[in-house]
DNA sequence: TCCTATGTTGTATG
DNA sequence: ACATACAACATAGG
């Protein structure tokens, strides 16, 4: 499930679990989940390591942790959901289960931290010392921050001009964080079709496509990144799906095609490919 | 049986 | 080298 907003609600499932130390550590590495980093390091460093604190950026989790050896070595723990990965506090002693990829003990408090995704489109990764990772630190400027500039935007979409809007607007590299259904979110209040050329633009739709971008991201960070819950009745999210769905603008039908690869959502009375 | 799913990436092609 | 398109990954549910 997890874009920009969910994936930041997510994060905050482990909050019980930070200031305290790991006991021990269970890891069931199947697929490609620990593609990007080495099992056995995990089994050897995390245990007796202390939890401080967790971010999100894009789609991507990381937790930091201080190591039990001597000079208290910093632990860099990266999960991505993918499309099906969860985090959840689970009481202690009960058994794994069969989508668990990741589990940290922390038995004086009576609970365990879970990773779990059953698709196993997820990821771990791990690094240890004190500079931060590639796949932390070179992760693009969230669409929040003011590195995130008109400029950018307008310079991105001329690079990938031949590209439909769709496509682009998906490229973690530029628009961090953001999935499908933000992508159609986004475009839809733009009022700009999906299977639009990015090259094609005048100004001013860049401008609000720009601007647009922002307000998604801020409003769904401040209401599905707080309390999980769906945006309202107003947004597109809540009628994309729906057979027979309706614009909640336009009260016309709403279509789905497979533009830049994924299914897509629009108000053909809305957004227009001219 | 066949299709879909809020993601990423490796590979082929232009 | 760069941009673009798409299959592949793996599983469950309609």
């Amino acid at each position: 499930m997890p874009e920009l907003a969910e994936v930041e609600f997510i994060r905050k499932r482990w909050n019980p679990g930070l200031g305290r130390v790991l006991a021990g550590v269970r890891l069931h590495p199947r697929a490609g989940v620990f593609k990007t980093c080495d099992p056995a390091e995990l089994a050897r460093r995390l245990p007796g390591a202390r939890l401080d604190s967790s971010a999100a950026a894009a789609k991507q989790m990381l937790f930091r942790l201080t190591a039990a050896d001597p000079a208290g070595t910093q632990l860099w723990l990266g999960l991505h959901l993918g499309m099906t990965g969860e985090l959840s506090v689970r009481p202690a002693g009960l058994p794994d289960a069969r989508a668990d990829h990741l589990i940290l003990d922390q038995p004086a408090a009576g609970r365990s931290l879970v990773f779990s995704d059953f698709r196993m489109f997820g990821r771990v990764q791990f690094h240890a010392g004190p500079e931060a990772p590639a796949w932390w630190a070179g992760i693009a400027p969230a669409v929040t921050s003011p590195a995130f500039t008109l400029a950018a935007v307008s310079d991105f979409l001329r690079r990938r001009a031949r590209a439909p809007l769709k496509a682009v607007l998906l490229m973690q590299e530029r628009f961090p964080g953001i999935g499908n259904w933000m992508a159609d979110e986004i475009l839809w209040r733009a009022a700009l079709h999906p299977a639009r050329r990015c090259g094609d633009l005048s100004p001013a739709e860049v401008k609000k496509l720009h601007r647009e971008t922002v307000w998604v991201a801020a409003q769904a960070l401040a209401i599905t990144g707080e309390t999980f819950e769906d945006p309202p009745a107003s947004w597109l999210f809540q009628h994309r799906w729906k057979d027979g769905g309706v614009c909640p603008r336009t009260k016309k039908p709403l279509e789905r095609a497979t533009i830049g690869g994924r299914t897509t959502c629009w108000s053909p009375a809305r957004q227009k490919l001219a």
